[in-house]
DNA sequence: ATGCAGGCTGCAAGCGCTTGCAGGCGGTTC
DNA sequence: GAACCGCCTGCAAGCGCTTGCAGCCTGCAT
């Protein structure tokens, strides 16, 4: 596990490190024939440069900080951000980075800490994601100023600096459209997230703008009001058989709250969708796997992490431009809980059974 | 966003740059007066030393790499591997690194380009933790002579080299015991995975054991076989429907499986745990919503994520001992499918409702 | 022949920090 | 009172690699 420096490949090539750096690096002016032998050597001896020492000598770490919320946290795990499934934005986000020869390093952090930790991070990387929800706002501001920064945002918040957002407006445009479109509800209600949040109020955007394109009455506010978790879910569904008139269709803020929804209808007897049709948001795991499978929006995840990447390695590039804001569309899936009658995978009853 | 160094912390606090770094590094032999100074001066400069340099001139990176297997490939998405759950498994890690004052850096990796990335990201790197599946065993191997790897295991494997896992014999132990013990159960039979799978054959050593510790006969194979994803389960319920005699308890071999099965007894009008006790393991999100919530067994991925790490700061830190594995614990997670009436949560029927 | 671009090369100066070492000092021990 | 001791300090030599720059050597135009 001796050292294998620079030094042995030159030596081996019979050329300088200077070649051989350049070689390395891609960088012209360099003779063809001397190259390949650089190379050859490379890859005899199985070199792979330090990139410690890269990173010192160039500035250019070829590592981006990936800052999440840390789950551990009991105020932040109730479902109340849709951007919990770091898993596959932490993939979406490895791979970009690594198609562009950057690795990726992580830290989950609290709220509060959210800083500190940022900076101790922020010297080994060139830029950072920071998730929402990972670090206060200020702290955010205060920490873009010296780090290239990109904000995975629920909604679009900060202004003046760089974030992606799933297109949370669109999407609820599109299940709302459906409703109303195709299965021809009239009375659709929304059963709205927290008011504060801002994904829950772009999502309610999308549901009045579909409303209003279809020419039927728009509310100013959502009909009914959860907080985005499984017992919001159950509120929601409260308020829904005690007060209100049973609606056609109920476009609810997230699918955790859909599926408290449904439950919660299908214990007092009324049947999803047969009776009332409910559509999520975000298609979570489970959204395929409950009866009837939800109808939902599905949000790119992987995708929303892959974007925070080039975006930010767009910046590394040198663009200076004003701070952008990119929108990641969602798409809708159609499952059962609309109303729709998706093909079921064939599930034959198997005949002969025997008890014991 | 100029560079703050060393330099600038020495000379505001009158002291070399030598001095600083000692109290940096919390080094003794330096006065103690001096060294207040010093770290006023950090203070109030904001001064964060530069991980790269530091890693340079120390070669101690304060990094350590975690590779897992990218889940794009669908050859390892179906379900095939209980160590898929990798968000929690980094958070695990994660921390655990950084109460050390480790940072983790991520990779995610095709079985067979492993090695490459491993030896890419290896240069930054103290100390490498490898999730199985990741990378193929024989690199691992090549790659631990030149890195410290632990590997992340779901069953035991590769001996010569340190991992962890998850007790698979334990938790199989113990949902078998809870059905026999606690329910009564004496006909149980266990839904196998695949057969190669170190895991799958863990837990079924444990269910034998645990038959054979309460004095009932012991099966030399599982009575029948999936192979862990849902589609096993159907064909373990077909197995089960179509040629045995339906026993009291069925230990499924993961919860997938499990699921499956109890939904394909549920079709033909054989209730759990009425008629059938069923139990899995992993214990995934999934397995508490459905219904019956499903008994099984916690596999406690934090926890495996954060003693990868600290297996392997050990090793970083001198301890030069012969390969250790180390198992963690799992739980017994008991709810309802296996017979037992877990209190759930008061969940009264809404009275008044009304249809539009 | 002589001169002069270029294209290649390698030298050497760092990047910011750690660390072995020698020097300086005040305090001890005979 | 001289020889020592031990504790602090700062110097300076790197860690492995990038890169500006000067030098060298072609080839080609005078």
């Amino acid at each position: 596990m001796e050292r294998l420096t620079i030094y042995e490949v030159a030596r081996r090539a019979g050329v300088s490190i200077s070649s051989v750096s350049r070689v390395l690096q891609g960088k012209p002016g360099v003779a063809p024939a001397k190259r390949d032998r650089v190379l050859a050597a490379v890859k005899a001896l199985g070199y792979v440069p330090n990139g410690l020492a890269r990173g010192l000598a160039s500035s250019r770490h070829g590592v981006i900080g990936l800052i999440f919320p840390d789950l551990d946290d009991p105020s932040t795990e109730s479902g109340h951000d849709t951007l919990l499934y770091s898993d596959e934005i932490i993939r979406g986000a490895e791979r970009a980075a690594r198609v562009a020869g950057y690795a990726v390093i992580i830290a989950a952090t609290h709220v509060s800490g959210g800083r500190d930790i940022a900076r101790a991070i922020g010297g080994r990387v060139d830029g950072l994601v920071v998730l929402a929800g990972s670090i206060a706002e200020p702290d955010i501001a205060a920490l873009a100023e010296r780090t290239p920064v990109v904000l995975l945002a629920a909604g679009r918040r900060k202004r003046g600096i760089d974030h992606v957002t799933a297109d949370n407006e669109g999407g609820a445009y599109a299940v709302t459209e459906h409703l109303v479109g195709a299965h021809g509800y009239r009375d659709v209600i929304f059963a709205g997230g927290p008011a504060a949040a801002p994904d829950a109020r772009a999502r309610f955007v999308g549901f009045r703008k579909a409303l209003a394109a279809a020419g039927l009455p728009v509310p100013d506010r959502p009909a009914v009001r959860g907080d985005f978790s499984e017992a919001g879910g159950r509120r929601v569904a409260g308020q829904i058989l005690r007060g209100l008139a049973l609606p056609g269709a109920i476009v609810a803020g997230n699918d955790q709250m859909a599926l408290a929804l449904v439950a919660d209808l299908a214990a007092v007897g009324i049947a999803v969708p047969g009776e009332v049709a409910v559509t999520g948001f975000d298609d979570i795991q489970l959204a395929r796997l409950v009866s009837p499978p939800l109808t939902t929006v599905h949000q790119p995840m992987r995708e929303l992490g892959a974007r925070c990447v080039t975006l930010l390695l767009d910046r590394l590039s040198g663009d200076e431009g004003p701070p952008r804001a990119v929108v990641v569309p969602t798409a809708l899936v159609v499952r059962e809980s609309c109303g729709c009658r998706a093909p079921r995978p064939a599930r034959v009853p198997i005949p002969g059974r025997q008890k014991s």
